[in-house]
DNA sequence: GTCTATATGTAGATAGAC
DNA sequence: GTCTATCTACATATAGAC
């Protein structure tokens, strides 16, 4: 979760309301277009026509398409980390905490965020699903997300002592992955179901589902093959 | 992007052995880079390399790239689908259909050939992870998984008469990529976990997880905050 | 079927004028 | 900071000899 950008690094002067301004839709663009066609799919060339700029402005501001790309990533990972984090730490104040209410503390700041900032936020979501399953963007997930994950982690194992931990790890990857299946592919579940719906009233079913599912994998194995 | 492959349409005479050997070098060799690097990430020349063939044969033996990935994608998809609705045929003719059983049949026959047939099988987990987050491959996946994913969300269904379609095709969703995130990630299990672990005994706990999951999506919400 | 050679386009990144 | 022009590398795909 460190993020130095070597850009920035000694910067002499304030910048112009217009460099920030140009700066800003260098980002926008490139987080739009990195999130629809993905890393090797986006060209530095497209990402100055999306922003309206000059391509060299984009090597230019952020450095290097790696660099532009690890930016663009941890901005919103930063934003998400203190959001869940004041969640959680919100939700252990409250009382004794629950696993609804940790795995809500967890999943509401996205969604929130993506109902109310838009499509920036839905496209973040595409990006995040995108870096987590590919290998060469391994370490840069290890750096934005683990951290928080632990802590998360942390917290689910606390409300099952005498489960394994890794049962308990496995069962958040499995949420986190069920989270991603929701924010990227609603036009999957709607082609599905034959009915596309609304965001907000997901995240009860996404928690209920996780919780139970959670709470399954901590629990020993029931009766073998117990049926509906 | 039309399943027919051009190449083939008209095939005069029987090909060579030698032509069939590098025919199945170029399908397995890019199957492994489009699953490392993704589609994008992955050239001709880099596919010739690692098949250890001339990347002008790789055009003339599967037509253009996209015809190449297409192709990949189904071949597997195709055997996969036959494994997994014969194994529901099993399990429905063995006796009254379970959720348990039902999910079995769906993850079973992946798991299953992931660890016999081994790495091919693994990097196509990969790709259909890839590709079912990427718009680009939208009908491409419907076509290679939604008619057996109905049949799985009509097979569930069944076992909820009261509960609403939406519910049970969500729950199907998230357990999906529930499975992509083990059959994918289980590094990030381990490093979370601090301990990796063998694939086959997840199956059974990948298949708790996605019951309890389903079953408590597809019943009416139970008493708010429920805690563990 | 397989090879060499190549046509044609685009990629990331930078140099240097303003 | 911004723009034009360009360097260098590599992409997909095909033509044509063998």
């Amino acid at each position: 979760m460190k993020m130095k950008i070597p850009q920035e690094k000694q910067r002499q002067r304030a910048p112009s309301k217009r460099a920030l301004e140009t700066r800003a839709a260098i980002l926008d663009a490139a987080e739009r277009l990195f999130a629809a066609r993905g890393f090797d799919g986006t060209s530095i060339r497209d990402i100055g026509k999306e922003a309206e700029v000059q391509s060299s402005l984009v090597n230019h501001h952020w450095g290097s398409k790696e660099e532009l790309f690890a930016r663009i990533v941890t901005r919103r990972a930063d934003e998400l980390s203190i959001a869940r984090l004041s969640a959680l730490a919100a939700h252990n104040h409250r009382g004794t905490p629950t696993l609804d209410g940790i795995l809500t503390a967890f999943f509401g700041p996205y969604i929130e965020k993506a109902e109310a900032a838009g499509p920036q936020w839905q496209a973040y979501a595409r990006l995040v699903a995108m870096v987590s399953a590919d290998p060469q963007w391994k370490e840069l997930t290890e750096r934005c997300f683990d951290p928080t994950a632990r802590l998360f982690i942390d917290a689910i194992a606390a409300l099952f002592p005498q489960a394994r931990r890794d049962d308990i790890a496995a069962g958040f990857v499995y949420s986190v992955s069920a989270m991603l299946a929701l924010a990227t592919s609603r036009w999957r579940i709607g082609a599905l179901s034959n009915d596309p719906d609304a965001m907000t009233s997901h995240l009860k079913e996404l928690v209920q589902f996780c919780a139970a599912g959670i709470t399954a994998a901590a629990l020993p194995a029931p009766e073998p093959d117990q049926g509906i």
